[in-house]
DNA sequence: CCCCATTGTGAACGGACGGTGAACCGGATC
DNA sequence: GATCCGGTTCACCGTCCGTTCACAATGGGG
């Protein structure tokens, strides 16, 4: 996903907190010269202007955002209780709002659902390790950007294993863990859904899941080795 | 200025108040029959729909007002902090939202910027995926240029599907969101849908609309992103 | 160097999952 | 009331894939 343009520059502490953890890439820029100077090659995925910091200039940087050939959006304004009324007529010059102090997951609704208005797509939710690439919304998995084309249980065996790299579990933790706590078989189960996984990972990447003799499974490097 | 729809009656006092002093009419409905009955003849000015009192019925309401033969619009959402979650793959029910409790000033900003923003005939109303095209107002949807003859569940499941594109969703999912919280039947239901819709969509694109085994089905390809 | 526990491998079985055709049913239309 | 239309349900069946088993390969300990 590309950056979200964010002002002013240093960015407020709680902002850059709340967009980190939602997982939202950003950069901040001072004025329109440096947003220009930093904007990438294929344009910002929107912008969240501060303007209970500085006003004028935060409202004059929204218009000219505006203004491009290319008008960025969405913009969403962080405002104060006291500049709720400052919105009349500047009506243009914003998508949303978002009250400061804004909670945490207020702010990453309002984005979520403003890229959706907007139409542009919605950041994924991936696992990623190495060349590696887990999509969770949409079931599949790609190594090296080639799609891997696993089955229900190899998927969710690798997005367990996957989600915990470098620890061992046992085949029967694994069982309970991914195939559920009352499954009722045999151990060896585990070893052939290991062993096909190997096999799509390709040659190249079975070494991704080691094993680890007379204990189970591990996925990745161990913490402790070199 | 018509009323604005509210939901539930009785309204929560803060908001009557709130609407009172900011000079809004409006009138409150129990559900979407009462609401029809006491429609103005020039229509609502839009709704306010309260869905931290009763989540399910105010969705419900929310999808009945976005599936009249014109829909209602705006819809402004008042959630709780713990139901911020629950908008995920709600976005099509609303068009924007308030956290309560909320500032009086807040609403009436949000309200003042929705009426200005539905004034310039922003929201989407074509979907397009490919050669697929979707026309929200005429519900008609085509392809290649060539129309396609759906019927309403048919249109709204290819609707609610080419909205979210990549995404996967289980049967049960898709039953709650397309048909409703209430329903109660067979899940095979949707399969049968979905084998009508590809046979429609041709053989050229039937692959449109995946299956995920043990999962549910996918519509066109995933966004990699990243 | 041998032995046996442990794991890899290929193949086969069978259950479950989903596609398909048709019947059913309730509401709308004439 | 007859007919049509669209949504739902059901039964059947093909196929996919999870599981199991037998056997080969491996590797660590004595």
């Amino acid at each position: 996903m590309e950056p979200i343009l964010l002002f002013p520059d240093p960015v407020p502490p709680e902002l850059a907190q709340a967009l980190d953890l939602a997982g939202y890439p950003w950069k901040a820029a001072t004025d329109e010269a440096t947003a220009a100077r930093l904007e990438p090659d294929d344009g910002w995925a929107g912008a969240i202007v501060c303007a209970h910091v500085e006003p004028e200039r935060a409202f004059a940087l929204c218009r000219a955002l505006r203004k491009r050939d290319a008008p960025l959006e969405p913009v969403l304004l962080l405002v104060s209780g006291t500049q709720l009324g400052d919105l009349e007529l500047r009506d243009d010059l914003f998508d949303d709002f978002c009250l400061a102090p804004f909670h945490p997951r207020e702010l990453e609704a309002r984005l979520k659902h403003l890229f959706w208005r907007t139409g542009r797509g919605t950041r994924p939710e991936l696992i990623e390790y190495g060349e590696l690439v887990l999509n969770l919304e949409t079931y599949q998995a790609a190594i090296s950007g080639k799609p891997l084309d696993l089955t229900y249980m190899e998927y969710e065996l690798l997005k367990f294993l996957s989600s915990h790299p470098g620890k061992v579990f046992t085949r029967e933790t694994l069982l309970s863990r991914v195939w559920g706590y009352e499954y009722y078989g045999g151990a060896r189960t585990v070893d052939v859904h290991i062993r096909r996984l190997r096999a799509k990972l390709g040659e190249h990447h079975a070494g991704l899941i080691q094993t680890v003799r007379s204990v189970g499974y591990r996925f990745g490097q161990s913490r402790w080795s070199l």
